[in-house]
DNA sequence: CATTCACTGGGCAAGCTGTACAGCGAATCA
DNA sequence: TGATTCGCTGTACAGCTTGCCCAGTGAATG
């Protein structure tokens, strides 16, 4: 469960170069080959590894714009929201949260015109009450994992 | 810029088993080597594919409380409160919204009681007038892409 | 008709992966 | 103290993949 250095720094080489293998990754830690794949491998059967799914940019997709929906739903239509959410393929992510709204969810759009249709494709369910949204500008931290992965190895 | 079905299907492919190669891949979608190879370029040439880094789980790391903090700044202090979050670990991502807040940044934390400890140092800085924080309950829909590239290749 | 482009199918050397094994030092425990 | 367990090292091997190259084909372009 807790990763140590040697952890740390696997996952920060991978992070930064995911084409390298397991035994050029061992030759850059020092380490033996081996090591370094039984690290990987408990990384893996941990979960803290899910996965090395490509990182795929929806701006090069077509889809440039990104926003932010907080939306407010009847009592009890919960289930039924989430799966007319997730047929949406413009949610990218979807949050039941705590707060002033009930869900938070991350669309992507063509453009600002196309994502009132996406928006109104969300919302244009029965028990979503009351969306408000919040379109993004910039985004200066992108995802991100590995200041958090060097905190946990215990630097 | 724009993918076509056989794109799609290769990313879906290496989304859904990040594991196999450019030699299974092409095995599996029928094609010789040599053009999945090519796709695969032209994807990361375009920037359609980012790059194969590692999905870390926060949660596996013995970070699993997520919560969203929308942030309302004081004019001008954009750009030192963008440097302050960025030196925090624990905030996954920041963006600059339109709406009410300026601001929206995922976090994560040890467990509720740690995440007040990371509100105060998202919050304990001068440019940063109001917070409000929404905590992730359920995450219905986790993170995903591959709806969208289905919908981008043209199925 | 000539050209360009993407794809095919093949081949090669180099390198990596998966797996196995024996040896070693540190930590644990009776 | 002695035995055991555990993780790491160094090594080895077969099988496969990668990166690269080439000639040929069919469709679209000009």
């Amino acid at each position: 469960m807790a990763i140590d250095h040697l952890d740390g720094r696997l996952l920060q080489l991978l992070a930064e170069e995911p084409r390298i293998g397991v035994l050029e990754a061992s030759r850059r830690l020092g380490v033996a080959r081996g090591t370094a794949q039984a690290r990987l491998d408990r990384l893996q059967s941990n979960g803290v590894i899910r996965g090395f799914g490509p990182d795929v940019d929806p701006a090069a997709l077509g889809y440039p714009v990104t926003a932010f929906a907080t939306l407010e739903i009847k009592q009890g239509q919960g289930a039924d929201v989430r799966a007319h959410l997730a047929s949406v393929p413009e949610v990218l992510e979807l949050h039941t949260t705590t707060g002033h709204g009930d869900m938070l969810c991350r669309l992507v759009a063509r453009s600002n015109a196309d994502l009132q249709r996406v928006i109104d494709r969300v919302v244009g369910f029965d028990g979503i009450m009351r969306a408000s949204t919040a379109i993004v500008m910039e985004n200066p931290v992108p995802l991100r994992i590995i200041p958090l992965v060097t905190q946990a190895a215990g630097d």
